[in-house]
DNA sequence: ATAGAACCTATAGTAACTAGAGGTTCAAGG
DNA sequence: CCTTGAACCTCTAGTTACTATAGGTTCTAT
C-alpha cells in the first residue's frame, strides 16, 4: 500500500503542512499511524479526504458543513432518512451558489465582451444586479 | 430617494449590522452621510452593493478579490484592457466552482436516490470522489 | 557519520467576522 | 413636550480557519 508523508499530502491537495495539522485538531482529518520517530504517515483514502476537504472549503462551506459531509462517509450506517434529509439540504444549498455564480458569470462576460459599454451608472451596474436579488 | 438606515440594510442583505461596519472600515462599503445624531443614511445602491458583496462573500471571494471586482465598477474608467483581463481571470475562477459544485451535487443526488447502496468502503466514495481531482 | 530538509509541538498572529460594554439618538405613545 | 425603549454609536475582545515563528527532533542522502 502506497504511503505518504504529510509534505506530500499537503503539496497534492495544495495547503501548508499546518492546515492538516489544524484539521488533524479539528477533528476533520483522522489522526493517521506514524513512524518510530513520530511522524505521520498517509496512505491514499487520507488524500482524497484531504482534498475533499481543501474543494469544500474553496466552495464556501465551513468547517462544520464538512463534518456533515463527511458524516456520509464516516458514519454509513446512519439512519438513511436522516442522510437523504441532510443531503437534500446540501443540494439546495449547493443548487443555489451555482444559481449566483451561473448569474455572475454572465455578467463577467458581459464585461468581456462589451468593454466599451461605457459610460455605466453605478445604479445600473450587471456585476452588481447579477448577485442582487431582492428578498431571498 | 428613498433612505435606510444600516438595521435595514443589514437585514436586507441578512447579516449584522456589525459586519456592515465592518465593511465600512476595511473600505468595501462607502462611508454614507449621516443625521445629525449621527446615525449613517443609505441608499439603494448602498443596499444593492451590500448584498453584492455578501452574495461574493458565500461563493467564496475573499474581501481582496471582492475589491478587484468592485474596482469594475469603482472605476469605471480603467484601462479596458486591464478590465478585461481580470474580468477573464475571474470567469476562469467561477467556471472552476461551478464545476466543483455541479460534481458535488451529482454526488449528493446519487446519494439521495440509492441510499440503500449500502456496504460502500471508504476508498470508493462516490462524495469524496467528486471533489477528488488529480494534479490540478 | 553528518548536513540539511522535513518533520514535530506549541504559541502567537491574521482575516473576516461576532459579541459585549457603555453610552447617545431617534421615534412613538402619553 | 417628555420620556422610554429600540436602534444606533464607538471601541475592545472573542471566534473561526488558518498561517507563521520558535525551538527542537527525525529522516535521508551523500
Amino acid at each position: 500500500m502506497q504511503q505518504f508523508s504529510i509534505g506530500q499530502i499537503a503539496k497534492q491537495a495544495k495547503c501548508k503542512v499546518e492546515t492538516v495539522h489544524y484539521y488533524e485538531k479539528s477533528g476533520l482529518m483522522p489522526k493517521p499511524p506514524r513512524t518510530e520517530g513520530g511522524h505521520r504517515i498517509y496512505s491514499l483514502p487520507h488524500v482524497k479526504r484531504l482534498n475533499f476537504i481543501r474543494r469544500s472549503r474553496e466552495l464556501g462551506f465551513s468547517i462544520e458543513q464538512i463534518k456533515e459531509l463527511l458524516k456520509f462517509i464516516d458514519e454509513p450506517d446512519h439512519d438513511c432518512g436522516e442522510v437523504q434529509t441532510m443531503a437534500m439540504q446540501k443540494i439546495a444549498e449547493v443548487q443555489q451558489k451555482i444559481a449566483d455564480l451561473q448569474r455572475l458569470q454572465s455578467a463577467l462576460d458581459k464585461m468581456v465582451n462589451n468593454c466599451k459599454g461605457a459610460g455605466h451608472s453605478i445604479d445600473d451596474c450587471p456585476i452588481i444586479d447579477a448577485l442582487y436579488v431582492e428578498n431571498q
